[in-house]
DNA sequence: CTAAGCTTGAAACAACCGTTTCAATCGAGC
DNA sequence: GCTCGATTGAAACGGTTGTTTCAAGCTTAG
């Protein structure tokens, strides 16, 4: 494999990543991944074996880059400003929000949310063992900013937050982009509101 | 049709709403749905013409039950606690978390979870329609419990509350039910908790 | 230049898809 | 008893699915 980023393999990981955004993984067939990526069929099971392969290698390339970039922004926020909630909050939702900025990475933020409500098992399973680990290492951070606050009340509002994230983070709901605002402002809005109303619902008594 | 719920129809929308949940839209076959229906193949383009009026329909069946039951439980709330807010909150969220502990309706929170991350535009503009005028209508109740906060801000948080709902419904995240606690229990535990983290959030400065 | 080994193209594979057809069956009204 | 409309059963429709095959093309090392 070159360094380029415009071969085979790249393009059908783009394509498939577009596609399965929009229509869903079983509602993307092989044809239209590689019609979309301008290679031959046979191509992709030369390259990932199978389908439910090129699906987990889609979600290898974006998941591995998000998380550590949130742990990055964890430990920087950590060093800056110790025991502080909200530079935590900030660590844990710019990473996944910023993706919507990114032409390539908007796709994988509505396969993501996609990811959540499949039951499929690998998937659910790979998903734990991931976003999970780096889930439980927030609350780890998070924790001794609300001393009053138990576990297992933390669990419950940290599946909330990143409940909150995923519903932002997908465009769904009430709130649409404005068609005069830019999509980094909009972008930094939905943080900027998220980030406070998460801190807020954190701190409930 | 007779009143009893095990006709053709409804085996065919039960069967539906199981493997929706399970497999997705375009993940379920309708051979799937009548093999376990266990009724002929030909019967559901019969009864419902095609499969994307089937998909609309196991909708249909719960959504307006739930809506229904959210906006008496919002006028009870603003009946029996003017002014207060989390009975306001407590109408939005038990009916939707109370479909999880019904047998039949926990299949359909899945579905429900699944449909937001589908970017299908028929089935967004069916739920957009329904749903979206339900959630205006709990807008309009929250407002005056929060008159320091603008419209849009509330809009924000709103959908911040529909996606932790949501991600609460499908047992997505760290929190899992343990195996001493009965789902009835759990499921308040989650309203409660929910109810608190999302009036605090609201609330937020 | 040649040979070896990756990579691709075109075609075909069996299996499954949603939908349609049409005859068989059922139950209610005359 | 008989007819008529509603419902079901079995089979087939054309089209698409994921996957495989195999020959042709390409790049690179000797």
């Amino acid at each position: 494999m070159t360094t380029t980023h415009f071969n085979t393999k790249d393009r059908i990981l783009g394509a498939a990543e577009e596609l399965f955004a929009q229509h869903g993984f079983s509602g993307t067939s092989l044809r239209q991944v590689t019609s979309r990526a301008d290679v031959n069929i046979a191509a992709v099971n030369y390259h990932f074996g199978s389908k439910e392969n090129l699906v987990n290698e889609v979600f290898r390339r974006r998941m591995d880059e998000m998380s550590e970039r949130r742990i990055n922004e964890l430990r920087a926020a950590q060093e800056d400003h110790p025991g502080e909630l909200e530079p935590i909050l900030g660590a844990f939702i710019q990473p996944a929000l910023a993706l919507t900025l990114d032409r390539h990475g908007s796709a994988f933020v509505r396969v993501l949310a996609r990811a959540y409500a499949e039951k499929n098992d690998r998937l659910r399973k790979f998903l734990s063992e991931n976003y999970g680990q780096v889930l439980r290492e927030f609350a780890k951070a998070i924790a001794p900013c609300l001393p009053r606050l138990g576990k297992e009340e933390l669990y419950w509002r940290m599946d909330f937050v990143a409940g909150a994230l995923t519903y932002a983070m997908a465009d769904f709901g009430l709130i649409k982009r404005p068609a005069g605002v830019s999509e980094k402002t909009h972008c930094d809005k939905a943080a900027e509101h998220l980030i406070r109303f998460a801190a807020a619902g954190l701190r409930a008594g």
